[in-house]
DNA sequence: TGATCATGTTACCGAACAGTACCGATCTTG
DNA sequence: CAAGATCGGTACTGTTCGGTAACATGATCA
């Protein structure tokens, strides 16, 4: 087995495009996203990659391990994130929770984000012995932790509920957004959180406004 | 083009089983919600319907027919599910709002809910002309509906928003509840709701009892 | 210059898929 | 009993799918 991305930067070059094993992910991750993992076949994917069936399979063992990979890189995304808002708000708990409701749940024109893919993905891999269900459990653990943690560094009241709290209304929104568009409840996300932590702000429950 | 039912029910005593067209219903619901719209074929359905593909065909006149009978069957699930509901609790919403509450959200073993298969079925259909998106979409629209009513005739602080409210959070605890499995924030949504519900009891913050 | 490697291309395989034709058995109803 | 309908079983069509074999091309590097 040969070194992969040492000898594909040095095949990079090529006609100043990305490497195929690159596009293929690229135009993986859009066509599993719009059509669902079991809606699009591999040739489909090399060819919207600009490549074929063949390269793929060069790159990619077959197609459960294709969609594994695409898992782990939205798995790592939602890592990125939590490190960029982190170090965007350094110390600032409760900043960061509000960033990240904001990226995740100001979806006008932003789904490119990563956890409503996977919880998508999740939905249509049944198998419990698919190479890319861990990746989907554990970015979920990822996201709950990391937002647990912030509740709790943040001085805000009852820090796993609201944790929790939170995690439920953002993936509601998430999943709503297919079923009932983007004019459904999801839309007021940003307020509903709002309220939601200025609730937990004193001790004792106070109604949002 | 015969009658459906009546003829139907001529033939329904054969043996004490339910007839064909029921029967692949049920395999149909089953099938579909467990392993997803395009992870199962018709040819897998009619046999666990105890029958075979030809018939299954003699009553369905393609598979994006049967999805949609199966779709307005959940549809129709939800709705009724309303119904009863309210029968149970006459004239008491906020009764009824945690009747729903426990239905829909109570999910220790039960997950034959209606909402959870219908955004699931929606994530899997890309085609938006799909015959069974309509149903998909209605009783979305019904169940935000009855749902804002009940909160509106419940006398809580901002009806709208905390149907809303509501609304995400149990759309997110089934969401998560594939990704996360059970031991997930869902597990602590009636909790959640509690809270929820007593933090619009009252303009200000001082319930009744 | 020649060896090497990744890539592109075509063709192919076996399986599964949606959908259909046909026949025989069974049941209801006249 | 006979007519008519449904149902089950088998076999079939054409397509698409995941995956592979074989060969040609073009770039890199010794």
């Amino acid at each position: 087995m040969p070194a992969q991305l040492s000898e594909q930067s040095v095949h990079r070059m090529r006609d100043g495009a990305l490497p195929p094993r690159q596009r293929i992910i690229v135009a993986a991750r859009e066509l599993f996203y719009r059509h669902g993992v079991q809606g699009v076949g591999v040739e489909a994917i090399a060819e919207a990659a600009g490549t074929n069936k063949m390269t793929l399979y060069r790159h990619f063992e077959s197609k459960d391990l294709l969609v594994a990979e695409y898992l782990r890189g939205l798995a790592e995304e939602t890592a990125r994130i939590w490190d960029e808002i982190a170090e965007l708000h350094p110390g600032d708990a409760l900043a960061q929770i509000r960033a990240w409701l904001d990226r995740v749940g100001g979806h006008g024109e932003r789904h490119d984000a990563s956890g409503c893919a996977l919880v998508n993905a999740a939905i249509q891999i049944s198998d419990p012995e698919h190479p890319g269900r861990k990746f989907v459990e554990s970015a979920a653990r990822t996201r709950r932790e990391r937002l647990t943690a912030l509740c709790c560094a943040s001085g805000l009241t009852e820090p796993e509920q609201l944790a929790d709290h939170l995690f439920l209304l953002v993936e509601g929104a998430r999943a709503s957004y297919r079923s009932v568009g983007p004019d459904g409840p999801g839309a007021g996300l940003c307020a509903l959180a709002a309220a939601l932590l200025a609730s937990h702000r004193a001790t004792d429950h106070a109604p949002p406004g």
